[in-house]
DNA sequence: AATATAACGCAACCTTGTTGCATTAACTAA
DNA sequence: TTAGTTAATGCAACAAGGTTGCGTTATATT
């Protein structure tokens, strides 16, 4: 799969996503850009969006999707895994750059994680 | 809230999770209770016994929600935080009992986190 | 046994996301 | 530059997980 053609959608939607480095859920961008695109459009090129390595997605707090332009990926690998804060005063969800190294689990083998940190954000830290 | 008369229905969850201590999801009781009760009753009392703190819950992989024992929890205080596993093989979701430590972030506050681990469970671990 | 009301079943609804299909608009190459 | 090809779009209908309103049932209390 892949982008192949630069369409409006294409275009507005990456733009949203390199004005700022903040994570966008899709139900936002559907919202935000009803007049101008269906819901079933978004939804396709942001899952494009994430085949190509431009974006990884995660869930948010009521496991409603989330996608973030991505640092380094390509279409053929998606190295791009770390933690997502979400704040819980203003709702803004971003992308954290640590990691959080984790034990070794006894018979057990670890593919994949997932952590959403929740709490203030540094705007509405008091 | 919290529960207050013993009905069939809590009966029946209750047994459900104290006959194991791996967690269930809400969609797997509703299927395998569906000639015994309504799913709105499967989420009422779901929803009671974690206010209880006779349950906890969280999201899993496809953001549906899993439900599994607390350990000391009362209604007014639910202190039962920690990473949950999910076997990618055969579906199998758990507690896990160690805490992660996560480093301090700068002028932000954390209050909650969700960790799932997703991998082979000691089942499936080849 | 009579009463009060929490819990239940049911149908209808909501939200997030997906699918099929006819139409439109990018890209390709004549 | 135009015609042809087909990816991308819009629309309507659907799907899954979950919630709500309301009339009925069953539990606890007297
Ligand atoms: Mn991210
Ligand atoms: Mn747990
Ligand atoms: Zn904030
Ligand atoms: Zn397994």
């Amino acid at each position: 799969m892949g982008v192949i053609r630069k369409t409006k959608a294409v275009e507005v939607l990456l733009k949203e996503f390199n004005s700022s480095s903040v994570a966008i859920s899709a139900k936002a961008l559907i919202e935000q850009l009803r007049d101008t695109f269906n819901k079933t459009t978004i939804y396709r090129v942001l899952d494009k969006l994430e085949d190509d390595g431009i974006l990884h997605s995660f869930l948010g707090k009521e496991g409603i999707k989330w996608y973030a332009k991505c640092n380094g990926c390509t279409s053929t690998e998606h190295n791009d895994v770390h933690p997502h804060f979400q704040c819980l005063n203003c709702g803004r969800v971003d992308c954290l750059s640590f990691t959080v190294p984790l034990p070794q689990i006894p018979n057990r083998k670890i593919e994949v994680m997932q952590l959403l940190i929740q709490g203030r954000c540094e705007e509405c830290f008091v």
